[in-house]
DNA sequence: CAAACCCATTGATGGTTGTCAATAGGTCTG
DNA sequence: CAGACCTATTGACAACCATCAATGGGTTTG
């Protein structure tokens, strides 16, 4: 977080003062996973699986959230196309956990999130 | 990040392991942040904001992105709304600048980008 | 005052999203 | 095999979003 000074002085005609601060295939990466986080029933999954020491299934968050399972295996779909959950059949359940790792630039938004 | 024990066992119909990890509101509050942020050209101007030393103005942008004013105008709006940015006038311009006491778990997030 | 400049708003449009009901596909138990 | 159980997919719909062109409202310079 730089240091911010009073208001500029600005000449009529001139503007330039701005750079891109990262490639576009960087901030588009970055705008996906935001996105996935960008639902609040997402988030307390995202939560819930941060802190899970078990895995946990579809069935669990269809109990707790109050939502039909087929939203909820949706929202789970987006967060694993997002790259954040992976997924384990087991006999009838679907077990998911958060991906063990995390690209770094990923990682630091999960650990910030709450 | 907590440890993820091998896949657990189960019993039928029962289906209560996920707990709530935050109150409603407050994850719909994260999750409108991360909203503000799911897109590539707002990230991109939080980015820039977050290491300019001087606010910048709609025409900054507007000349870094290839975008229209009115589009680079309404996305900064979107990213005021969200508490994350603020504005002020001056003469002919309206300089923006990150938001100087973001709330804790916020600016947490936004130093976690890039 | 007139022209140039910066910005916000409005209106319109094609695309995306969150949600559910209904359905279908696996897998275990009896 | 039949039924119960867990999950994914499909179809549908209302709501929202990113974008631009056009417009209007301020403010400075000449």
């Amino acid at each position: 977080m730089a240091a911010t000074k009073v208001l500029p002085e600005r000449e009529r005609g001139v503007c330039c003062t701005v750079q891109l601060e990262v490639p576009e295939t960087k901030a588009a990466e970055l705008a996906s996973v935001m996105k996935a986080l960008s639902d609040p029933t997402r988030l307390q999954m995202v939560l819930a699986l941060r802190k899970a020491t078990e895995p946990a299934c579809i069935c669990d968050f269809t109990a707790t959230f109050n939502l039909s399972q087929p939203t909820v295996s949706h929202h789970m779909t987006k967060l694993r196309e997002a790259g954040l959950v992976e997924a384990t059949r087991r006999g009838i359940w679907t077990f998911y956990r958060l991906k063990p790792h995390l690209p770094a630039s990923v990682a630091r938004i999960v650990e910030a999130l709450g």
